[in-house]
DNA sequence: CGACCGTGTGACAGCGCTGTCAAGAACTCG
DNA sequence: CGAGTTCTTGACAGCGCTGTCACACGGTCG
C-alpha cells in the first residue's frame, strides 16, 4: 500500500509536461514499469486479450489498481478502432422520455467504459444526415441509438447504411425489419388497454391518434380497432380524432369529443401527454373523472402520476430499451445480422378510468 | 468544383487503411495538399490562430470545404491542451430540469465545436469524488457544469479545487462565492411571489419549504418572510410545512397544512412538484382553485402547465444558466478570476392563483 | 547599411495508446 | 528427439493532430 502510494508520487513528479492544473494523468507506461512488463502486456490485460498468462496478469491489474490507472479515452480512439463512444440522438419533445432513455443507456455505457454523447437533430432540417455525419466523423462514435422520430429518418438511415455505422432504432414505426431495433409491441398493448376499457363496461369508446409520423401511432390505433372488433363493438368514426402527441392537440381533441351530447365514456389517447389534454379539457367542461369519463393513456410520464385523478396508462421500459440499445452496441452485436429485441410492456391502472356509468341512471 | 471533388475521390481511394464499414475520414493531411500548404498551416487556420496571411487562410478554408473536412477530436485532445469535451454532471429527479439544462448546453458547445458528455452521479455515494476524477482523466474533459445538489458537494468542491479543473456552478446554495457561478437569486422571486399572493388579498398565507440540503430552499423561505414582513402580516409556524421538492413531500405538507379548520387561503410551495402534491390533496379534500385556495410553485416544469387549474410559478431560465455556463467553459472565464453571473427571473400567472376569498362569504 | 524585430510558414517530435509482426518459450507428436 | 505448433511477450510504427522551434523574408532604426 504505502510502496504503491510512494510510486504513484514519484511518477507524478517524474513526468514533466503535466498541464500543471489539471488531473494527475497516469500512463500505461508507468504501469508498465510499476508490473515489470511491456506497455503492450498492459494494454492487453485491460482490453481482456488472450494468451497472458495469469500470474502477468494479476500483476498488471495490481500496478493499475495501486496507480488508479485510467486509460486515456482519447489515445485509445486515436490508436484502434474502438472510441468508448455511444452517440443518442434525438428530436424529441418529452423531457421525461429522453431522461429515461438516457439513464438506461448511461447504465449501460457506465458498466462498459463507454461515455455517452448527446445530440439533438432538428428532423425536419434537410441536413440532419449532414450533421450526423459530420458529428460521427468527429467522434468517431462505436455506434448511434435513435429515437422516434430520427430513427424513421430516411435520409438518416440511408447515411447510416451506406456508411455501414453501428446503430439501433428504437420503437421505430416503420419498416421494423430494417437494422437492429428495440421496440415494444405497440399493437398489442393498445389492444390490452382497450380490452380494459371494454371489460370496465364501456362500450361507446374514443380515440385520439398520435402525430402521423411516428409509426407507433398506427399500431397503436390498429390495436384499439382490434379490440373492439372482437368485443363486436362498432367505431364510430367522429369519435376516432386527430392528436399530434401534444398536450395542445389533446385539448382540441377533447373539446371535439367532449363538447356534444352524444359523447364516449371513455377516452384511450395514444399518449400521456395527449391524454392529460383531454383530461384538462374534460375539467374546464364540468366532466367528473372517472365518474362521467374514463381516460387512459400511454408512455406513463412522470405527470401521468401527479395529476389528479392519476392516468391510467401503458409503461414501456424505456430505460430498459435503450440499455438494451447500449448493450447491443458495446457488444457488437449489430455487425453481422440485424437483431430485433422486443421487450415487456405493462399496464398501469389509476384513477383516470373505472366502470361505465350507466346509462339509464344518468342524464 | 468538380476538380476538387476528383482530389477528393483520389485521396479517398489513395489511402490504404480505411476501416471499411466507417465514414470516409478526411485527415489534415489531405486538406494541406488539396490547399498547397503543409498541415500545421491548416492547423493555424482551423484554431483561428494568428499570423496566417489572409490569401492562405482562403485557400485552407476552400480546400478544407470542399473535402468536408472535420478534425478528429481524439486527436486533436490527444496532442493539444483541449479535448472540445464538456461533462454536465447531475443528480437530480427531475428530468425536465436537466433535459432544458442540456439543451442549453448543448446549444453552446454545437457552436463552439464542442461536445457533451452527460455524467449522472450519486450524490450520496462516498466515491463520488473518486468517479469523477476517474472521468476527468479517462476523458480530459475542458470543464465541468455542477448541477444541483451536486454542485454543493464539499467533496467534489474539493477535489476540483485541488486538481484546478474548470467548473462551472449552476445555482448552488451555499458558499455561492466560491467557483464560477450561474444562479436567479430565489430571494427576490420567492418576495415577488409573495408579494402577488398578498395583493391578491391573501393575509393567511402558508409556505412548504423546499429540501434542506438545497441552498435555494432557505433562500427561497428567506424571501417569503422578507414579504411577508414588509406587508405587517404574521406568518403563523404551523402554516410553514416541511418539504423535500417531491410531489409525494406536497402531499404530505397539503395534509398538514389544509385537513384542519383554520387553514391558509394560498400557499406557496419551494417548487413545482411540491405545489403540485398540494394541489393533489386539495383536491381529495374538495377544494377547488382557485376559489377555496390559492397555490404557487417554483421552476415552471411542463407539468405546470398540464394541470387543472395550470399552475401559477417562478420561471428560471433554466436552458440559458446552462448555455452561460458552457460559454464560460469554452472561452476559458473559469480560470483566473471566477465569474458569478445573476439571471433574470420571470413570474409566471396562471389559475392555480387568484382573489383570495372573503371570509365574511364563505363558512 | 548592418543589427534587430515581427510576420508567415514548415519540419519535426510526440500526445497515449493499439495493431502488426517477430521472436523466444513451452508444448505436442510421430 | 527434432520438427511443427501453440502460447506468451515485446519492439515498433503510427493513429491525426498540436506545440515547439527554426528559418526565410521584409521592414525598421540608429
Amino acid at each position: 500500500m504505502s510502496a504503491s502510494r510512494t510510486d504513484l508520487q514519484r511518477v507524478r513528479k517524474a513526468s514533466p509536461k503535466r498541464t500543471g492544473a489539471r488531473v494527475a494523468n497516469v500512463t500505461i507506461v508507468d504501469v508498465a514499469h510499476a508490473a515489470g512488463v511491456s506497455i503492450k502486456t498492459v494494454s492487453r490485460v485491460l482490453n481482456r486479450e488472450p494468451n497472458v498468462s495469469t500470474a502477468t496478469r494479476e500483476q498488471v491489474m495490481a500496478a493499475a489498481a495501486a496507480l488508479h490507472y485510467t486509460p486515456n479515452v482519447s489515445a485509445r480512439s486515436l490508436a484502434g478502432s474502438r472510441s468508448y463512444l455511444i452517440a443518442l440522438l434525438y428530436d424529441n419533445p418529452n423531457a421525461a422520455y429522453i431522461a429515461d432513455l438516457q439513464t438506461g443507456a448511461l447504465s449501460r455505457c457506465r458498466a462498459g467504459g463507454y461515455h455517452l454523447i448527446i445530440e439533438p437533430f432538428d428532423t425536419t432540417a434537410a441536413d440532419a444526415p449532414d450533421a450526423i455525419a459530420d458529428m460521427m466523423s468527429k467522434l468517431r462514435t462505436d455506434g448511434l441509438i435513435l429515437t422516434p422520430p430520427l430513427c424513421d429518418h430516411p435520409g438518416v438511415l440511408e447515411l447510416l447504411d451506406t456508411t455501414g455505422a453501428a446503430y439501433v432504432r428504437i420503437a421505430p414505426s416503420n419498416r421494423v425489419d430494417h437494422g437492429s431495433v428495440v421496440r415494444i409491441d405497440d399493437m398489442a398493448a393498445a389492444r390490452e388497454m382497450t380490452r380494459l376499457l371494454i371489460a370496465d363496461g364501456h362500450r361507446d369508446i374514443g380515440f385520439v391518434k398520435g402525430h402521423p409520423d411516428h409509426g407507433a401511432s398506427h399500431q397503436r390505433l390498429a390495436g384499439f380497432l382490434a379490440a373492439m372488433t372482437e368485443a363486436g363493438l362498432t367505431v364510430r368514426p367522429d369519435w376516432i380524432a386527430e392528436g399530434l402527441f401534444s398536450f395542445l392537440s389533446g385539448v382540441a381533441a377533447g373539446t371535439r369529443l367532449l363538447d356534444r351530447n352524444d359523447r364516449p365514456t371513455a377516452i384511450f389517447a395514444c399518449n400521456d401527454d395527449t391524454a392529460l389534454g383531454v383530461m384538462s379539457e374534460a375539467n374546464r367542461l364540468g366532466l367528473v373523472m372517472p365518474r362521467d369519463l374514463s381516460v387512459a393513456g400511454f408512455d406513463d410520464t412522470p405527470t401521468a402520476r401527479v395529476v389528479w385523478p392519476q392516468l391510467t396508462t401503458v409503461r414501456q421500459p424505456v430505460a430498459d430499451m435503450a440499455a438494451m440499445a447500449a448493450d447491443m452496441i458495446i457488444e457488437g452485436r449489430t455487425e453481422d445480422e440485424a437483431e430485433s429485441q422486443l421487450m415487456a410492456f405493462e399496464i398501469i391502472v389509476r384513477g383516470s378510468t373505472g366502470p361505465a356509468p350507466r346509462a339509464a341512471l344518468r342524464d
